[in-house]
DNA sequence: TCTGTATATAAATGGCTATCGATCTGCAGC
DNA sequence: GCTGCAGATCGATAGCCATTTATATACAGA
């Protein structure tokens, strides 16, 4: 995924151009487009999804050992999720003990659920 | 990515673990998660948020050639990203001759808008 | 201090993906 | 027919990703 430099200098094409004339320009703007498609990104995986379901849901915070089970994967790959969840910003997690606790982020999902609407 | 199998049935832990007690289930189910993560997957990539926003943006339907410039990636590369927008059931075509037509589809937005809020 | 338990990390692997150049298809004009 | 253009598809490649097993870390209890 290239994840700069993709979008072109705001300039029209040349006059020898030939195909249709008005050109239109994204409202989002780059870094914008970047930080949402980042958020979306990682809610792309039906596990996340669900994971990020559970937390919302769960007023506070759930303990891993609760979402474990709750999937047929291994628990690595579970924490591997958590972990992509974590670094997208949507969740945070807390350790007490020897149990670790996540919870959804407060307004982590806002700018993509307002570029939505 | 695994597709299917991945929510554990509900049924209680064995009585023999420790850990935590209350298990938490997600509310969305796992058909339900599979369509709104492929949706959120195919938004995961900058240049296809922003072919989107600007076929949002514009209400009818927006040329290919028009689009190309607006990114320095190559005419192949834009097609790709339109396509697995497509396939995601985001975005629908038409032909018109040489040129071909671009636009978001109604409501193809609504059950991912929907999760988020 | 030893043992077990809860998570995280590491290493490996198979599959997917973003990108490009080259090529193909289909249409419009001549 | 031929030529040129818009767009899609193909083939290749390099990087990323989801998963697993094995291992490490860190704490709690005896």
């Amino acid at each position: 995924m290239a994840i700069d430099l993709q979008l072109a200098p705001k300039t029209k094409r040349p006059a020898g151009e030939r195909c249709c004339e008005p050109v239109v320009y994204p409202d989002v703007e780059a870094e914008q487009a970047k930080r949402v498609a980042r958020v979306a990104k990682a809610l792309g995986d039906p596990v996340r999804l669900q994971l990020v379901d559970v937390l919302r849901r769960h007023a506070g915070k759930v303990c891993v050992c609760e979402l474990v089970p709750l999937f047929n994967l291994s628990q690595p790959t579970v924490s591997h999720h958590l972990k992509v969840l974590r670094e997208a910003g949507i969740v945070g997690s807390e350790r007490v003990g020897l149990w670790a606790y996540y919870f959804v982020i407060p307004d982590a999902l806002k700018e993509l659920s307002a570029w939505l609407s």
